[in-house]
DNA sequence: TATTTTTTTTAGACTAATCTAAATTTATTT
DNA sequence: AAATAAATTTAGATTAGTCTAAAAAAAATA
C-alpha cells in the first residue's frame, strides 16, 4: 500500500484540484498541509514516479486515474468514519475531524465496506458532504450558498462550505444546524447581511462571510 | 504522545512479560516483532531514556509504571476494537487481529471510552482475553487449561492460549467456540489427547496440544 | 578452568520524510 | 526589455527506524 504521508498529499491535491482546478502549484500544498516547500518537491517527484500524479517541473502537479482513486478512497473511509463517530458514538460535528483523520487511514477494504453497511450505507458525512461509494464515484450535489439564494426564497441547510471547529460551533449554536428549514427574509445595503427565519419562526441575521459558508439544497 | 513503533515495543516487552517474567530478553523481543536483534537493542536505550522501561545491559528489559500504563492502554484499545469489529460489523474471531493492530494506535481517549460505552462495557474480547478498564486495570480470570482438567469434570471455554487464524478456525468447525459447556471424558494414555462431550451430546476428540491452549473458567 | 557457543551490543550504512539555505526559473513591474 | 519579486527546485543535513557485519560479553560445555 501507500504510506500515511503519500496518502496524505494525495488527499491534499485532491482537495486542492476541487477549488482551484486540476493543476496544484507546489506552494499551495505547501501551505495546505504545513511543509516546506522543498520538501513538497520531493514528494511530487515521488508520486510521478509512482503515476500517482502528473508532475511537470515548476508547473505544478495533478492527480493520475489512479491517484485520484486512491484519494477518494481516503475521502470515503474518512467521511464514512465521521458518521460512525456521530452518529454510533454521539460525537458533536465539531469534534470528529482529527480523529476521522487518523482512522482514514487504516487499510483494509472490508472494514471500509462492513462499516458502510452497518451505518446504513449514508450518503453524506455530519457535514453534508458526499460520501463517495466504493468505486470513488460521487453522486453529485447540486448545492448553492445561502448567500446566492434571492429574498423571499426557502431552503433547507444541506452542508457547509468551511469546517472549522469554531464555525461548526457558531451554526450550532444559532441553530443552523443541517437539515434546518429557512428561507429568507433581506439582505442589508451595506454589509451584505442576511436576516432570515428558521423554521417558519426564529428570525436571525448572520454576516454575508457567514452566509458564503452556508449550503443550502438546489430544488430544480 | 508515543510513536506507532514505540508503543509496539512496549506491547511486545508486556505480552512477553506475561509468559517469562517480568524482564525480557533483546533476542525475545527480536523474535517477537521480527526485527533484528540490533535494532531492538537500538529502540530498548530510547525507550529507557524516555523512562518506559527499565534496561540494562547484556540483561534485559522491564516496564516501569509508566511504560505498563502504555501498554495496558494499547491492549485495551485492541480488544475493544475487536468487541466492536466482531459485535457490530459480524467479522469471524479469527479475522479481526490485523485490523485491530491497526486501530490500537487511534490516539484519542475520549474516543475509546465513548466506544467502551457504545459496546456496553465488555470486560472480555472475542477471545476471552480481559479489557483492562481506563486505569489499566483488569479483572483477574481464573481459567485454566483444558488439558488440566480432571476426567469427569465440566466446564465452559472461556478463552484461548493460541491466537492464529488457523487455530481458531480450526475451533469454529469443531464446535468448540467460547461459551461451550463441555465435560471431560477421558484422556489416552499414549498421546495425551483429550476426549470430550460437547453440550452433553457431540463427543470429539482433541490431542494434547490443542487442549493446552483451550481456557476453561475455574469455579472454585 | 579454558574453550566454544550464544546472546547482545557497537559501528557504519540505508530509506523515508523532513528541514534550511542557496540556486534557478517563472512572473510581475517598471 | 530589464530589473525585481515570487515561486520552485537543488544541495546538503537531520531524525527515526531499520539493516548487516564485526566486536564484546555472558552462558554453556568440555
Amino acid at each position: 500500500m501507500h504510506s500515511f504521508t503519500e496518502e496524505n498529499y494525495l488527499k491534499a491535491i485532491y482537495h486542492l484540484s476541487q477549488k482551484e482546478g486540476p493543476v496544484v502549484s507546489t506552494n499551495g500544498i505547501s501551505e495546505y498541509i504545513n511543509t516546506k516547500a522543498a520538501s513538497v518537491t520531493d514528494m511530487l517527484k515521488k508520486l510521478a514516479d509512482k503515476k500517482l500524479i502528473t508532475y511537470i517541473k515548476y508547473q505544478g502537479a495533478s492527480l493520475t486515474e489512479s491517484g485520484q482513486k486512491v484519494a477518494t478512497t481516503i475521502i470515503r473511509k474518512h467521511r464514512l468514519w465521521e458518521v460512525f463517530l456521530v452518529e454510533k458514538l454521539k460525537f458533536k460535528w465539531d469534534e470528529v475531524h482529527d480523529i476521522a483523520e487518523e482512522l482514514e487511514h487504516i487499510n483494509s477494504t472490508e472494514l471500509i465496506n462492513r462499516l458502510d453497511k452497518f451505518l446504513g450505507n449514508p450518503r453524506v458525512d455530519p457535514h453534508g458532504d458526499p460520501i463517495p461509494d466504493h468505486k470513488g464515484n460521487f453522486n453529485p450535489q447540486h448545492l448553492t450558498t445561502l448567500a446566492q439564494m434571492p429574498v423571499g426564497s426557502p431552503g433547507t441547510i444541506s452542508g457547509v462550505g468551511e469546517h472549522s471547529p469554531a464555525f461548526l460551533q457558531y451554526l450550532e449554536r444559532s441553530g443552523l444546524t443541517l437539515g434546518t428549514q429557512l428561507t429568507i427574509q433581506g439582505v442589508t445595503e451595506y454589509d451584505g447581511s442576511v436576516s432570515l427565519l428558521i423554521n417558519n419562526s426564529t428570525p436571525i441575521t448572520i454576516s454575508r462571510q457567514v452566509a458564503k459558508s452556508i449550503l443550502v439544497y438546489d430544488k430544480h
